[in-house]
DNA sequence: CACTGAATAGTCACAAATGACTATTCATGA
DNA sequence: TCATGAATAGTCATTTGTGACTATTCAGTG
């Protein structure tokens, strides 16, 4: 639902085609959402199809035409009804480094400590690329507030983790525990 | 590949089943990952296939046969590489709820704020729900640990946000500015 | 001016993910 | 004891999402 919400918004402050729309996104909001080209292309189908916005065919040379979208006051209405309801909402985030983090107590403690410094580097990488970067052509100062608030709060606990791993302070509980020991199951 | 990874973490404490390993997910770690039940058959499927994991057929009563999964050794090498690769890295985590924040000025402020305390209650429930866990299967330490980390960052921004807001301090750009003022096309 | 590499614009066949099923077994209480 | 709903176990048709591709235009340069 939310890369409707997305394509609608960005439709608002003018009429766009598919690649512009596309290519915004992957410049500006790539933090944040991906949406790959053939997803964001199909989606705005879907939603010429549902009357949310129209579809107009301008061709100029002879390359394959563009299709240019405009938004539709009933996009207009999906857009707001969309937009409240995510605002009212909270969906926590979620990420695949964390999955890592479940099982660093099959690894001698040093090689962890090592892994997990990368990634703190790769962290702080982003930080300051993230910090460095030309106020984002000057909008979306929100998302990009949050996005700071969010590397920063990573790093600290990052570094919060690093440092109960050095003192040996990581309380992990013992790998052989079976996830369901529901029934006959002896451990192998 | 963090599904494949979290699977493989699994299997090491012991052989599973598919129905096992999916509900084991969604009961103790659907905070951190979403695997739905197909899903989840499809990729043992295709561990199986590649050498990762051994499958044995066990009926019982006249009910469809369960397969039970095991790790190879082969597996429990692939595990080591995804693990070392998964730790070294950081993935900043997406969620859906950004979106709406881009547009928040597309709202009088008074209703921004509104939707805004619906999503801080919102969070605040999770927030809660996860604190009250029964230590969570008493496993996975590191994950809880980071996700109260994280819900509480989260509130604390969303905190600020409210405040800056009902201040008016929320310094937003005009939101007539075309993303990509490129070439001609004049705002509408 | 012809050539090259980048930017523009979009498509398509394939891979991944999921909602909605089927079908058996188990607990329970009327 | 036998209906009923929950838990167990898995499948399949459909939808979603994407890597890799085609094809045109444009800017720069030898």
């Amino acid at each position: 639902m939310e890369r409707e919400l997305l394509l609608l918004g960005l439709l608002r402050q003018g009429e766009m085609h598919g690649y512009q729309l596309h290519d915004f996104i992957e410049r500006n909001l790539a933090f944040c959402t991906d949406l790959k080209k053939p997803t964001a292309y199909a989606l705005l189908e879907r939603m010429a199809a549902r009357g949310w916005v129209t579809v107009q065919e301008v061709r100029e040379g002879h390359r394959p035409p563009r299709r240019v979208y405009r938004l539709t006051s009933e996009g207009e209405a999906v857009f707001q009804r969309l937009l409240r309801d995510n605002l009212a909402r909270f969906e926590a985030a979620k990420t695949g480094s964390d999955v890592g983090l479940a099982f660093v107590d099959a690894l001698p403690r040093a090689e962890a400590l090592r892994l997990l410094e990368q990634r703190r580097a790769a962290l702080t990488e982003q930080l300051a690329a993230f910090q460095s970067a030309p106020t984002h052509a000057g909008s979306y100062q929100l998302l990009i507030d949050h996005q700071l608030h969010y590397l920063r709060s990573e790093l600290a606990w990052l570094d919060d983790v690093l440092a109960r791993m050095r003192a040996g302070r990581l309380r992990l509980v013992s790998p052989r525990s079976t996830p369901k020991p529901k029934s006959k199951e002896a451990s192998p």
